[in-house]
DNA sequence: TATGAATGAGACTTCATTCAT
DNA sequence: AATGAATGAAGTCTCATTCAT
């Protein structure tokens, strides 16, 4: 269907343009000309710049949140399963750059010139992570006096804050494996319950 | 003098204004008038707007080591250090909850409009917790696995991303002490040599 | 036949739209929307979207000179037939509310943008009052000095200018038979020969 | 001063750029155009294309106003004083043929797309020839019937079309004073007490 | 005939920056 | 040093019109 492909087209020119120049220093006509789509389309699929990159974050994340379920959904030890989201999003992070250096600054952004908007998707998304310790804590593997709302919150922005450094640098020093290990290791070190 | 009595007006004033509005929104006349100086006067001070934010960060970031390492200096044992940056950090954003939000958008935007732009204050300032970090594993009480390069960013993220949720949602359900310790209890607990 | 009907779905769709909104506020989408036909259905009975204006226009007011024509066949008393001029005037306004608000823009406008249009329509329907008015004054009725040519626009701007008000504040003070009295007692105490 | 000097050249640059085009097609670089400032400025001393329309509306016909209620003082038969307004209005069309134009439209278009906007100046611009009706009655020299809140907008309105042709056509058949006395004629003898 | 997705020119408005005072 | 009026480039968004289906 010609809609939902010129939907796709613009989103994913979008993601790039975005992550090139910044949401503010993005140009529509940017945008149009490397969706291949005239600079009026977009506002048949998009009712302002804004919301192009709102949909844009919405539906990535959530297909993020999805594909990281799903393999969580086959792990039952919960320190495999933080093992697992952090590689995770950090493969993300990789194979997407251009996607993760929006999303990285939009979380920062969005809320500055878009204050009613309320970022439920991430929080569904970081709010995976307070579920795994907080089944650790159930099966007696991570601490109990851990609170899973800082920890969520400290967890992310640790792999996050790694992640900057490919997307900025990406010829930097620690590759993805080494990276995954560390945070992995630090955190579990940092949860286990002796 | 009067000279930098402006300046600092006018560093102050952006301050503010960047946190409420963002970088982008934020006008020249925003800042002048709240500085209470003339639109071009802030030119006399400053190149550019950019050149503002940049000035700005520099120049916060840089009173912000200083206290940091100061503090540092009377310190010893790398664990209570860490537990100093941590809190220190974490109190700044408190106390200067605008500045903490125009630090937070700036490192991940800036380098969006200005690629040439190398942050070496920021730089400066998470060697501090490398720092921290190669002393703890020379004298043994930090792992020797552990890398300080992952490391730092581990912690700074962490602490950064903990931080946002203050700057976004002053009454949050968790408070400076209660962040702080968990931040350090986990970090020391991940990186102790047991 | 099922092509003037759109035609005329498109013609009855316009003349509210163009009243509701004026004719440049107006969108073509609005008026198919209200026809109930697509957007491109109108560009297959009209050039442009001038030509729904023009040849609304002219479809109407002729509809209006052949109701007026016929009534005023019946009377021989100029007087008479200047009365009932005005009251089916003010009658026409106020039971086609919507058409009178355009017909009185576009009569202001169209030469605005369409300087070649010669409003011939309009001119014909005027026409009716001086041609009332020189039947008055072959038959002694109304006095030699008045010009058919100045006062036929005179009569008809009085009209025009009280049924503004209905149009703008359709609960206004007077009413419409209120209005045609006055408007016809002092027209033609002004013309009266004595 | 500068600032009335550019306020006063845009107003007039308005007045003609209206006139020649129509609110609509009239661009603000137009208007900055043949006012001889940059587009920009004329956002110094108008919130928008709208609020130039208005001030320039309340600015002229305050003017309009003040000149006719300075002569209209002088006089005492109100028979007169009808002959006056008619007869400053139609001159001040003729000579300033483009602010009537605009004045025109605007007082039929203002409320297309101002719902908001009460044009007051106008109310008290027409009042002037209800004052003046209500008073020769008292002077028993107009007849009681007449109810001066119809016969203000007949009058206004008569004239307003007449002045139309000169507008449009301005090399037509009458002239100003066989328009006037015409107008002025016919109402007085419409309105006079026998 | 009819559709409506797509086009792309065009206009309003903003705002960083300049410069005469 | 300071001002703030003026500039004008630039960008978002609208919408009349087209055309492949």
């Amino acid at each position: 269907m010609r809609t939902s492909d010129k939907y796709r087209k613009i989103i994913a020119a979008a993601v790039e343009v975005f992550a090139e120049k910044g949401f503010f220093k993005a140009r529509i006509s940017d945008i149009a000309g490397r969706a291949g789509v005239a600079d009026g389309t977009i506002y048949l699929y998009f009712n302002n710049k804004y919301d192009i990159l709102i949909s844009l974050f919405e539906k990535e994340i959530g297909k993020i949140i999805i594909k990281v379920k799903k393999r969580l959904d086959q792990e039952k030890d919960p320190r495999r399963m933080l093992e697992i989201f952090v590689a995770q999003h950090l493969e993300m992070v990789q194979k997407q750059k251009s996607l993760a250096e929006v999303l990285q600054m939009e979380l920062r952004q969005s809320n500055k010139f878009m204050r009613e908007y309320r970022n439920t998707k991430f929080i569904e998304y970081i709010n995976i992570i307070s579920t795994i310790i907080h089944k650790g804590q159930k099966m007696k593997i991570f601490r109990p006096e851990i609170k899973p709302g800082i920890a969520k919150r400290m967890i992310f922005g640790a792999i996050d804050e790694c992640a900057r450094l490919w997307v900025l640098n990406p010829n930097s020093t620690y590759d993805i494996d080494e990276t995954a290990a560390q945070v992995s290791y630090i955190f579990l070190a940092g949860m286990n319950q002796p």
